[in-house]
DNA sequence: TTTCATAGCGTTTTT
DNA sequence: CGCTATGAAA
C-alpha cells in the first residue's frame, strides 16, 4: 500500500487517505491533481472499496480515458475498467440508457448536438409563425440552454416575471412559447439535446425514488473534477447522490472557472463548505508545472479578481526565461511571428512540433496560425473548431444510422430522405411532415403508411423504396453488428460510390472521411469495452450516442508529433512546454463581449491565468496593432492584462516598448514606437488600404450610364421562325440543336438518370452549357 | 425538382 | 472574408 502514496506530498497525501466523508481539494494550476485524483481512487480500491461502487466525473472523456490507464497500471490489475469514470454528459447517457424508458424516451434516445438543436429551433419557429429574423436560433438556443441549466421548465419559464421582463425588452416574448415546442418536438423525436442528458437525469432521480435509491446505493464513493465548472444541475444531481453515504470529494480551482456562459456557477465550490457537516479541505498549492515567472506572473495578475479562496502557488521549479511579449503588425504577421519562433526554438533547443501550443481566445483566430505553419511546413493540428462528426459528409451517413437506429428523430431523417437524390423533393417532405403532425404521429409514420395519405404514384413508389431500405437495414442490424450495416447502408444508399466518383480534391477529402468513419465504427465494434468502460453493449444506438459527446481531444492520437492549436477553453487541464498566446488585445481577449461588469472581466482574468499557467518553461504573449476582421483591417489596444503583469518577470523588448504606450515604461517606448509604429495609417502604408465597405468603390461612371451587367452575358438569340420543341427522350451526343436563348450547339455529354436526363451542349455563341431536358425546351435540329 | 448564384450575416468560449 | 440560406433559371 505504502508505495501508492510514495512521491506525495503531504497534501496530496492527506487528500489520497480521506475516504470517508465530505473532501474539497482545492487544487492550483499544475499541482498534481490528476495524480491525487488517480492515486485516490486506487488508494479506495486497496483499501477494499469495490469498483462497481466508485464514480468519478471528468470534464473530458479523454481526462477519464488516462485515469483508468493510470489506475490500471498502479494496481496491475484491470479492476478500473468496473469504475464509473466519464464526463457527466456520457456517464448520464449511459444511466439514462438503462432508466429513461420511464420518462417515455427509447433506449436508443438519439443525442442532439448544437447543430440538430438549432435546427428542431428553426422548425418550430417557423411553425409559430414567428419572425425568424428575430428570433434567431443561437439567441433562442442560449436562452432556453440558460433555463435548462438552472432547472426551469419551460411552463415556470413562462411564469418568472423577471426573465418574461427581459425577453419582453429584447422584443422576444415568444421565447416561452418556443422553449415549449421546442422541448415537445425533441420528446416527440426520441431525442436530447446535451442539456436534457443533464436535466432528464435529474428529474429521474427526482421523481422516481426507486432510482434515486439504487444509484446513491451504487455510488458509495463520488469524485468529481474541475467543480468550480459545474452549474445549477450539475450541482443538484450530485447533491442527490452523495445524500445517503456523504463520501463526496470535490477537486476544483476557483481561479479556473472559466465556463459561466454555459451556466457554471463559481459558487458551488466557494459554498461547498457550507453545503455539507465536517468538510475536510486541503490545499494544494505547489506547483510542478511552471517556471518561477511564469508561476509568479499567473499569481500576480489572479490577484486581481476579488473575493477568491485565499491560496499562493509556489514552486521549486527554476526561475527560467522570462515570459515574453510581442508586438506585430497585423494578426498574419502575428502567425509569421510564431511560426519563425516556432523553427527556432525547434533548432536553439531541441523541441519537437509537439511541445509547442498556441492558444487564442476564439476560433477564428487560427487562420493566421494555421497559414504560416502550412507555409513552414511544419505539422500541426487544430483541435475544436468543427469536429470530425460535424462533417457535411460524416453526418450525412449519421443519419442513415441514427433513423436506423431511432425512427422517432425527424432531423435526421429530413437529412437523408432525399440524399442521394430519389425523388422526394421538398413538396413531398412539407406535406408528409403537416400530414404528421395533423395526426399527431412522426413523420416516419406518416411514411410508413404514404398510401393512406395520397401522394401521387410515382412519389409513393419513391417513398415506399425509402421505408423499404431502412426497415431491410433494420432487420439486417437483429444479426450484425453496427459495422455490417454501416457498410451495407454505404453500399445500397450508393452514398459512399458517389463520394467515390468525386474527383475533386474536396470529394477526395469527404470519400476519405467517410472511410475514416466507416473505420471508427468497425474498431468501435471490435473493441472490448467503449470509453466508460462499459462492456457488450454494442449496439448502433449506443455507438452514436457516444461519438455526439467526443470532442477532438477525446480522438486524440498522443504519439504524433505536431503543435497545437485550440481556444484557451480548450487547452484547460493540459499542458505544453512551450506556449503562444495569441491576440492578447482588449475586444478579443478580454472579449469585447465580456467587459460589461465586474463579474465577466474577471472570467476573463481567470482565463488568461489558465493560458499562462498552461505552460512549463516558455511563454510567448502577442498582439497585434491591427488584425483582418470580416475582410477589413481593425485595430485594437493591447490587452489590459498585459498591465498586470509585473515587470520583472516580463521580456518586452519585442513589444514595442510597452504595453499601452503609456507611464511606467523604460526609455525603450520612443524607439520603439518608431521602428514598430501603432497606428492603422501606418498599418495601411505598409499594406495598402483595407478593403472599402462601399460596394461600388471601382471606377467612376456618370450617374446616367447603368452599371455593368452580370458577368455571364448572354448573347441574345431569335429563335427560328419554325421552333418547335422537340422530343428529346432520345437525344444523342453529336446531335446539334437549337435552345430558345443560346442559338445553336452541339450535344457533347449526356448523364443524369433516367427520370432527370441532363445533355451538355456547347453553344456557338454562348459556350458550353448543362440542360435539363425535363425542363427546357430544345429543337433537335439534325 | 435541382442547381447555381448572390445577398446577407457573423465571432466569444463547449458538452 | 467565407459561409449558408434563399430564390431564379434549367
Amino acid at each position: 500500500m505504502q508505495h501508492l502514496l510514495d512521491g506525495l506530498n503531504e497534501q496530496q497525501r492527506e487528500a489520497v487517505m480521506h475516504i470517508n466523508g465530505p473532501l474539497m481539494i482545492v487544487a492550483g494550476a499544475g499541482s498534481g491533481k490528476t495524480k491525487v485524483l488517480t492515486t485516490r481512487i486506487a488508494y479506495l480500491l486497496s483499501k477494499g472499496v469495490d469498483a462497481f461502487n466508485i464514480l468519478a466525473l471528468t470534464f473530458t472523456n479523454k481526462a477519464a480515458a488516462e485515469m483508468k490507464e493510470r489506475i490500471e497500471k498502479m494496481l496491475g490489475n484491470n479492476e478500473a475498467r468496473n469504475l464509473y469514470i466519464g464526463t457527466f454528459h456520457s456517464v448520464f447517457a449511459r444511466i439514462l440508457r438503462a432508466e429513461v424508458h420511464r420518462i417515455g424516451y427509447p433506449s436508443s434516445f438519439t443525442i442532439y448536438d448544437s447543430d440538430d438543436s438549432r435546427s428542431v429551433l428553426k422548425t418550430v419557429i417557423n411553425e409559430l409563425n414567428l419572425d425568424d429574423k428575430l428570433y434567431k436560433p443561437n439567441v433562442v438556443h442560449s436562452r432556453i440552454s440558460q433555463a435548462k441549466n438552472a432547472l426551469m421548465s419551460p411552463a415556470e419559464y413562462a411564469m418568472d416575471h423577471h426573465i418574461q421582463q427581459e425577453d419582453m425588452r429584447s422584443n422576444r416574448p415568444a421565447i416561452a412559447q418556443i422553449y415549449q415546442g421546442y422541448v415537445a418536438r425533441c420528446f416527440k423525436n426520441g431525442a436530447m439535446d446535451f442539456d436534457d442528458l443533464l436535466v432528464k437525469m435529474h428529474e429521474l432521480l427526482k421523481n422516481f425514488p426507486e432510482v434515486l435509491h439504487k444509484f446513491q446505493h451504487k455510488f458509495k464513493y463520488i469524485m468529481i473534477d474541475e467543480y468550480q465548472d459545474t452549474n445549477a444541475v450539475q450541482y443538484e444531481i450530485t447533491k442527490l447522490l452523495a445524500a445517503a453515504h456523504e463520501n463526496i470529494c470535490v477537486v476544483g480551482d476557483d481561479a479556473q472557472s472559466i465556463y459561466s456562459f454555459r451556466g457554471a456557477t463559481i459558487e458551488n465550490i466557494l459554498q461547498f463548505q457550507k453545503d455539507y457537516d465536517d468538510v475536510r479541505v486541503v490545499k494544494l498549492e505547489q506547483n510542478y508545472r511552471c517556471t518561477q515567472s511564469i508561476l509568479k506572473v499567473a499569481n500576480e495578475v489572479i490577484k486581481k479578481n476579488i473575493g477568491q479562496i485565499p491560496k499562493e502557488l509556489w514552486t521549486e521549479n527554476e526561475s527560467g526565461e522570462k515570459i515574453k511579449l510581442v508586438r506585430t503588425m497585423t494578426d498574419n504577421d502575428e502567425g509569421r511571428f510564431v511560426a519563425d519562433i516556432i523553427q527556432e526554438q525547434k533548432l536553439r533547443n531541441h523541441y519537437y512540433n509537439r511541445d509547442f501550443a498556441i492558444l487564442y481566445r476564439t476560433n477564428a483566430q487560427s487562420r493566421s496560425f494555421e497559414e504560416s505553419l502550412r507555409r513552414m511546413g511544419i505539422a500541426y493540428k487544430i483541435y475544436g473548431g468543427l469536429s470530425f462528426y460535424q462533417r457535411k459528409e460524416v453526418k450525412d451517413f449519421i443519419a442513415y444510422l441514427r433513423v436506423v437506429a431511432n425512427t422517432r428523430d425527424e432531423e435526421a431523417l429530413k437529412r437523408i430522405i432525399n440524399y442521394p437524390v430519389r425523388g422526394i423533393g421538398k413538396t413531398t417532405i412539407d406535406r408528409a411532415i403537416v400530414t404528421a403532425n395533423e395526426n399527431n404521429v412522426t413523420l416516419w409514420e406518416v411514411l410508413e403508411r404514404a398510401q393512406e395519405a395520397g401522394f401521387k404514384a410515382g412519389t409513393l413508389e419513391s417513398i415506399k423504396g425509402f421505408v423499404y431500405m431502412i426497415k431491410s437495414f433494420q432487420t439486417m442490424l437483429q444479426t450484425h453488428n453496427a459495422y455490417d450495416v454501416a457498410v451495407l447502408i454505404g453500399k445500397n444508399t450508393t452514398l459512399v460510390k458517389e463520394l467515390f466518383n468525386d474527383k475533386t480534391v474536396e470529394g477526395l477529402a469527404r470519400y476519405e472521411n467517410v472511410q475514416e468513419l466507416l473505420n471508427s465504427i468497425k474498431e468501435w465494434t471490435e473493441s472490448p469495452s467503449n470509453a466508460e468502460g462499459e462492456v457488450g453493449e454494442k449496439t448502433l444506438g449506443v455507438y452514436l450516442q457516444q461519438i455526439t459527446l467526443l470532442t477532438d481531444a477525446d480522438n486524440d492520437k498522443e504519439d504524433s508529433d505536431v503543435v497545437k492549436l485550440m481556444t484557451i477553453h480548450a487547452a484547460k487541464g493540459l499542458e505544453f512546454p512551450v506556449v503562444f498566446v495569441g491576440g492578447v488585445e482588449e475586444t478579443i481577449f478580454p472579449s469585447g463581449m465580456s467587459i460589461n461588469t465586474r463579474e465577466e472581466l474577471e472570467e476573463e482574468r481567470r482565463l488568461f491565468y489558465v493560458a499562462v499557467t498552461r505552460a512549463k518553461h516558455r511563454l510567448w504573449l502577442t498582439f497585434a496593432n491591427a488584425r483582418y476582421r470580416f475582410g477589413n483591417l481593425v485595430q485594437n489596444e493591447p490587452s489590459r492584462f498585459l498591465e498586470e503583469m509585473p515587470e520583472e518577470f516580463v521580456d518586452r523588448s519585442y513589444a514595442g516598448g510597452g504595453a499601452r504606450n503609456q507611464g511606467g515604461m523604460g526609455a525603450g517606448v520612443e524607439r520603439m514606437q518608431r521602428s514598430f509604429g501603432s497606428t492603422t495609417a501606418q498599418a495601411e502604408k505598409m499594406y495598402g488600404p483595407p478593403p472599402s465597405k462601399k460596394k461600388d468603390a471601382a471606377p467612376a461612371r456618370p450617374s446616367y450610364m447603368p452599371a455593368q451587367p452580370p458577368a455571364s452575358k448572354v448573347v441574345e438569340h431569335k429563335p427560328s421562325a419554325n421552333f418547335e420543341p422537340s422530343d428529346t427522350s432520345n437525344l444523342q451526343v453529336g446531335q446539334v440543336v437549337e435552345h430558345q436563348k443560346f442559338g445553336f450547339g452541339e450535344v457533347t455529354k449526356m448523364e443524369g438518370s433516367a427520370h432527370n436526363p441532363i445533355a451538355t451542349v456547347v453553344f456557338k455563341t454562348n459556350g458550353e452549357k448543362k440542360i435539363m431536358l425535363n425542363y427546357a425546351k430544345l429543337r433537335i435540329v439534325q
